[in-house]
DNA sequence: GGAGTTGTTTAGGA
DNA sequence: TTCCTAAACAACTC
């Protein structure tokens, strides 16, 4: 479940390849699901003997820079279960490891067993162009309070989950974050956007920019979360909330396995019907 | 063997 | 037109 903090965790991971060239590009399957936006045979060419110079993950895309002028960029996209890992130079590749940039030290690896991953190539402007385009994080100075509050009055029809896991809006958050975001902000992910009061999207906005912050310091070598978060808890069978000890509560809520505390996150109010409703209704 | 899971895209409905 | 929902995608685990 590569989210925000997975991302940046795993891109890290090529990092040791910076400096090198690479010796050899190995694509596993061309056909493969993951380069279905490109043609694998033009990204083999080109990262040829380029060295890798530089990586950045922004929500839970990544770019690596190839070549002396850091121009040849390779984007990639973990999808659901995509992961990079470093093995030995001469390491064969396994099933489901699809592309494979051979150094003199050792081999950055791509693997995706379920295809749901991306890989993207771009050269020169056209880099720029799609790393500049992509949406402004949740911890820069950009995701203002006001922001969000457009947002939220824009999509006052959607419940708080689906709408947490909107991209254009909030880049790297996932089904996990997303119940941990509404967990501490005490709102029901069901709730709709715009029954949202002033300081429950203000909450939301703070516990928004916290929990992506706090996941990338705090999350374990092995991926894992304190205690004291949502996140340890949400998985488990039953489960109680860490925050009041209440069973917790799972539901499909806009697609999403979701997770909440029925007594730190109440479900919203109903409407009370208007006087000129309470009387059809009678 | 079937259900459940994960993120994004797309098609179709309201 | 805009917004929202649900299905599809693939492959593994329980």
């Amino acid at each position: 479940m590569p989210e925000l903090a997975e991302v940046e965790h795993t891109r890290r991971k090529w990092d040791v390849g910076i400096g090198q060239p690479v010796r050899e590009v190995v694509i596993h399957k061309p056909a493969a699901r993951v380069f279905r936006k490109i043609d694998p045979a033009h990204l083999q060419s080109r990262l040829k003997n380029q060295p890798l110079v530089s990586s950045e993950a922004k929500g839970k895309q990544m770019i690596f820079r190839f070549g002396k002028k850091a121009d040849r960029c390779l984007g990639i996209h973990l999808g659901m279960e995509g992961l990079l890992r470093v093995e030995p130079p001469d390491f064969a590749p396994a099933k489901h490891d699809y592309l494979l940039l051979r150094q003199a030290a050792q081999s950055l690896v791509f693997s995706d067993h379920r295809l749901f991953g991306l890989i993207l190539y771009f050269e020169g402007a056209a880099a720029d162009r799609w790393w500049d385009a992509l949406p402004p994080a949740v911890t820069s100075d950009e995701f203002t309070l006001a922001a969000l509050t457009t947002f939220v009055q824009r999509r006052k029809g959607t419940a708080l989950k689906p709408l947490l896991l909107m991209q254009e809006r909030f880049p790297g958050v996932g089904n996990w974050m997303a119940d941990e975001i509404l967990w501490r902000a005490g709102l029901h992910p069901e709730t709709r956007a715009g029954k949202l009061a002033p300081p429950a999207t203000e909450r939301l906005w703070k516990m928004t920019r916290e929990v992506c912050e706090r996941a990338i310091e705090e999350m374990a070598e092995d991926w894992s979360y304190p205690d004291t978060w949502l996140f340890p808890h949400r998985w488990e069978d039953g489960g109680a909330c860490p925050q009041c000890g209440s069973d917790l509560e799972r539901k499909i809520i806009g697609g999403r396995r979701t997770c909440w505390c029925p007594h730190c996150q109440p479900a919203p109010t109903r409407l009370t019907p208007s006087p000129k409703n309470a009387r059809q209704a009678a």
